[in-house]
DNA sequence: TTGCACAATGGCAACGTTAACATTTGGGCG
DNA sequence: CGCCCAAATGTTAACGTTGCCATTGTGCAA
């Protein structure tokens, strides 16, 4: 039973093979250049040993860590699953690894994130933001270090994806006049969450691109619970037809609250969410929603970094667009 | 406009301070040998020229990455982000990162995981388990490689952590038998989850502990859908009252299943699910269910590798409890 | 004045890997 | 038979950091 002492070097397993370090390094790399029974030698010692190549040597050699690193405010948020999935599928397409880290809101500016990830291991960096960062005009990222912001804003030194809200909304405003209701109504979000307010903003511009001047919005908080009030209070406006909501969870709220004032839906009036987080959870009831694709965003912005390969870091915008998914909860009135 | 050419390194700013490369490593750690003086200099060297220090050199010299490795089989699940939440609040208590991976599922071992964080920067690893490992008997964690799984089974060489699934069906039980009720239906989950095997197994041995043979259960898939259809079998069995569904989602769709029969909820049957993942999206109705902390499970992996620190690490095995949490589904029969 | 303790700093080596270059070996061909 | 080329392998140095030990400078007690 012998005890582990130390980690294995490629000294270790060349002793063993009785070869030179380089012919390690070139079997772990598998060239062309070493014969298949001295490979086969090699790798029999290396399996003796149990040797595993040390990521800081091989690191501090390539300059390279291979990995790309993911600042967030908040872990918890909508979205955040599907987007981490899709790091994850990017990264393990190109060969790396993403590093999590949790960065502290007070104050909430991209230079806390950067300087969180500065002493990591990491080739470029993606941030998450909810909010507005007070630092976002002035910000420059870190030298060498490629930083990819996920919002929909564009920054003049990082690249940027997201999902594209703007269009969430006027999709769904165009589906719900098209289908012949004569404005939307809307449940918003509070003001600081920089998506909603998106949402918010392409709401109000498609409706005015239709001349029609929007209703006064309500704003909720993202819980079912206010969108059950904003209901109630919708359910006596007779000029409403269609409601928009900026999630699900408030959009099946206002069902409630609605249905709770004696009002069908879709009969009397239709309702659209944000999220498609309702799928598995309201079983007799498809709500129409907009899904979007946030294992994409993910997808693109650790493309954007471990694609990048030596090739000169250019800073582009992209925004992936959501699709609208029609359910039970809307009415056409043609 | 200096263009960056390479990475600045204790070297430069050794040079450009007029001080050895040492007083700059000192310097960096704020030794108390150097004095004030010399370390501000050295200090104004460093912002001049946008010193960071390096990790691979740093880890190398250290043999420590101050990382731990987290290797899921499924980034999408319930609870894995409150899970990484806890992750990331433990790493930064220590001042470590996380480095995710998701592992391929095919084949399901921890053999795959572990091989595929031995190439990483990690000082330790967690798995996160949503099944049987085909090799979960056999398996032995990497020499010199801590390694924790997120798992209710104990393994005689790794820590585990996990929520306590079967105290979880044992409070449920007791909580509803308590309110005077002869006996719980169980609606189940997919054979091939261990969590939800492991409450199917609390409910069977709850209840015979009290000397009630548990009644046929039905076997859902976590959805609403397949709850809606359970509520609605079970709303024709006269001896059903209190119905434990193995999670949120199908406790739900169970009680539209039994109003969809004209049953109430709770005058006529009590209803108890298991996640707390409803809170905010029924607005009307707050469901009787079981909270887990799926933070604390997060945090005490990462304690556990983080927090060792040279000490001689050793096998423990931790269940967190979950907290019943009293809603309106359910009805006391004293 | 000498010796000594201590504070401040410097020099060197090593962590594990691999690129670049150097060397050896074997075989083909003039 | 000698020459040259290519294949196979070896040697060296460097990536950036920091622990260890050596050196220098300073003040104070004997």
């Amino acid at each position: 039973m012998a005890a582990v002492k130390k980690s294995v070097s490629v000294k270790d397993v060349a002793r063993l093979a009785g070869v030179s370090e380089q012919t390690v390094s070139r079997t772990v790399h598998d060239s062309p250049s070493v014969r298949p029974e001295t490979k086969e030698r090699v790798r029999a010692a290396m399996r003796e040993l149990g040797y595993r190549p040390n990521f800081a040597g091989r690191s501090l050699r390539r300059g390279k860590f291979k990995t790309v690193g993911v600042a967030m405010f908040n872990i918890t948020g909508t979205g955040n699953l599907d987007r981490m999935e899709g790091f994850a599928a990017a990264a393990d397409k190109h060969g790396y690894a993403i590093t999590l880290t949790k960065v502290d809101g007070h104050p909430y500016t991209l230079e806390s994130a950067s300087s969180r990830m500065s002493a990591l291991p990491v080739d470029g960096m993606v941030v998450i933001m909810n909010r507005m960062p007070a630092d976002f005009g002035t910000f420059e990222p870190l030298p060498g270090m490629q930083t990819v912001l996920v919002t929909m804003l564009e920054h003049p030194l990082c690249s940027t994806v997201d999902n594209d809200q703007f269009d969430c909304s006027r999709q769904v405003v165009e589906y719900l006049l098209g289908q012949g209701h004569k404005t939307v109504h809307f449940i918003s979000c509070p003001e600081r969450s920089l998506s909603g307010m998106q949402r918010e903003e392409g709401w109000r511009e498609t409706l005015r691109a239709h001349d029609i001047e929007p209703p006064r919005l309500i704003r909720g908080d993202w819980t079912a619970q206010s969108g059950y009030a904003a209901g109630q209070a919708l359910a006596d406006d007779p000029t409403c037809t269609a409601i928009y909501a900026s999630n699900d969870a408030m959009a099946y709220g206002c069902i409630r609250g609605l249905e709770s004032r004696g009002k069908r839906v879709p009969q009397d009036v239709s309702v659209v969410g944000v999220d498609d987080s309702l799928g598995d959870i309201v079983p007799d009831r498809r709500l129409t929603t907009v899904r979007f694709d946030n294992k994409r965003v993910g997808m693109w912005a650790v493309d954007k970094i471990a694609g990048a390969e030596g090739v000169a870091p250019s800073v582009e915008h992209m925004l992936i667009p959501g699709v609208l998914i029609e359910g039970d909860t809307v009415r056409s009135l043609r």
